[in-house]
RNA sequence: GCUCCGGUCGUAUAGUCCGGUCAAGUAUACUGGCCUUUCGAGCCAGUGACCCGGGUUCAAAUCCCGGCCGGAGCACCA
């Protein structure tokens, strides 16, 4: 039925198909509890910048950027930096990440580095020593372990005051030895939770740090750092992952010592994709056994990957929003954000041809010179079209090895915009005429073709490469950006040396 | 093992708090058709889900209990 027949149809039936369909669900956070509470709402990210931050990362980042742009709230970027043995920072990250915010679009009003606040730590926690929320604790971690998991204090927990600071001078001063000993926060011993029992707080790490060097011997450990900080950078609401369950439990004990209100929690769940590594840990581990070249490699969900995918800022935005906030856990199919993405970049990207595998093809029985024109966007005519003239002084071109390969001799195809042939051998066609009513009726191939190329190299998903020929038009075009080409998919061209280079982005 | 948290089409999500309008909506994927000198986009149609079992109720995806399945945590990591 042509379109013409469904609409006559329809209005028979009495359907109205010009009727404004269901608008498109627009994806709305939800409100975020008690926000009427606070004067100013306060949110904030805070990555460790041990690696380049990747797609749960980002989730994070972009759920909280939308809160304060919802609140007119205030975004804060804080880099928890306290692990220089177990989570060594990389210098490079805390660029990397900065940049990674900015091309997603998040904004942040205030930045902090935790490494850089240390006096701020040692000073609560020797408050909280004094008032006898914390002590030190120096038993050997099995012996605490054993004692904790059965609900009984360790010999350290009850010691005077003054012994504590001691201890702590000790730690502070390099009279105690790495290991050591611990600050812990005193928590409820019948606590249900085993794993809330007694947490620590401080210890004693000597590896050099890549910002401060050896400048400090003490570090405080994640609950403390971070339980401090969201207070004293004025925190109204946090959004982390279901595996700081625990840990919020952990630093309410913390607020209440210093009798300051702990902030709004919302915890959401995991975020995986189909057959991506999103571990910051197994990632960096590929890398150093040589199975990933750098943290943009196309194979994983960094940021940075995506981006060098081509992939949009606001197509991230968009699946971060889609899969919201929710307490399960989601498996994000590549071919959602493929779609996403897809959708977004088919009306801006322009359209070229690309012969992968290029394989030469003579043309016979050209009598006169035909010129073929290839629009830049086949529905934006605007924007104009590329030319190529084919006749019989220059009848050889380029075409796919993979579609030349799967038409059989004496079999008609169409040439891209330019005349049908039909194959006489693997490398000879010959000129049978211009209609594409005729190859539609057949429902014959159309296969791109090009009479000359630059040469241009792909870096596909699973990292191998495919070699072809592009039209030389795209030289003109501003690198980097993602083109279509026409029957291969869309793909971000940057230039390399002289050269061009291509990453695969999708079909 | 212990402590938490979850389970709606293949995937993601709406609905769950405040039972009825949900014989469950949307996106994507898939199938068929249309359009189209791209195997892209667009348009039309179709297939497809409330984990299971009890209970409460006139009425349960929604409330209660049990089971099953899944996840997270149980670091001197973040």
């Amino acid at each position: 039925m042509s379109l013409l027949e469904q609409q006559n149809l329809a209005k028979s039936l009495g359907i109205s198909l010009t009727k404004e369909k269901p608008k498109k669900e627009e994806h709305v956070l939800p409100p975020l509890p008690n926000a009427n509470k606070y004067e100013k709402i306060r949110v904030r990210f805070a990555p460790n910048p041990d690696f380049a931050i990747h797609l749960g990362n980002a989730r994070a980042a972009i759920l909280n950027d939308e809160y304060a742009k919802i609140y007119h709230g205030i975004f804060i970027l804080r880099f928890e930096d306290t692990s220089p043995s177990v989570k060594p920072p990389m210098l490079e990250a805390y660029d990397a990440i900065r940049e990674d915010l900015k091309w997603l679009g998040v904004n942040w009003h205030e930045e902090y580095i935790q490494s850089e606040r240390l006096p701020i730590y040692y000073d609560y926690a020797e408050k909280l020593l004094e008032i006898g929320g914390a002590y030190i604790c120096t038993c050997p971690p099995e012996e605490f372990r054993k004692l904790v998991n059965s609900s009984k204090p360790c010999p350290c927990r009850d010691l005077p005051i003054e012994k504590q600071l001691k201890r702590w001078e000790g730690m502070m001063d390099g009279s105690i030895k790495k290991g050591g000993a611990v600050m812990r926060i005193k928590t409820d011993l019948n606590h249900p939770n085993p794993a809330i029992r007694e947490w620590p707080a401080m210890r004693i790490d000597t590896k050099p740090h890549p910002l401060q060097g050896q400048k400090y011997r003490v570090w405080p450990l994640y609950n403390f750092a971070c339980g401090i900080d969201d207070h004293l950078m004025g925190i109204t609401h946090i959004l982390r992952g279901k595996e700081h369950e625990v840990n919020t439990q952990r630093q309410i004990y913390l607020y209440k010592y210093f009798k300051w209100e702990y902030p709004e929690v919302i915890h959401y769940g995991r975020l995986k994709i189909e057959g991506t590594i999103l571990s910051k840990s197994k990632m960096r581990q590929g890398i150093e056994m040589g199975l990933f070249k750098d943290w943009e490699d196309p194979r994983l969900g960094t940021i940075a990957a995506l981006r060098r995918r081509g992939f949009l800022p606001e197509t991230i935005r968009r699946l971060i929003l889609e899969v919201g906030v929710k307490p399960s856990e989601a498996t994000i199919s590549w071919d959602n954000i493929e779609a996403i993405n897809r959708k977004l970049l088919d009306p801006i990207t322009k359209r070229f041809v690309f012969i992968p595998n290029p394989i030469k093809l003579e043309i016979q029985g050209l009598t006169k010179e035909f010129e073929a024109r290839i629009p830049l966007h086949p529905d934006r005519p605007e924007l104009g079209n590329v030319t190529y003239k084919v006749g019989p002084s220059n009848n050889t071109i380029f075409v796919p090895l993979r579609d030349i390969s799967g038409i059989k001799v004496g079999t008609i195809f169409r040439l891209m915009n330019l005349f049908n042939v039909e194959l006489l051998s693997p490398s000879i066609c010959v000129y049978i005429g211009e209609s594409i009513e005729e190859i539609r009726r057949i429902n014959a191939p159309i296969i791109q073709w090009l009479p000359y190329g630059i040469e241009l190299s792909i870096v596909m998903h699973d990292g191998s490469t495919i070699d072809g020929i592009v039209d030389r038009n795209i030289l003109n075009e501003n690198l980097p950006n993602v083109f279509q080409f026409y029957r291969f998919g869309f793909v971000k061209i940057y230039k390399e040396d002289g050269k061009i280079k291509g990453y695969y982005t999708h079909d």
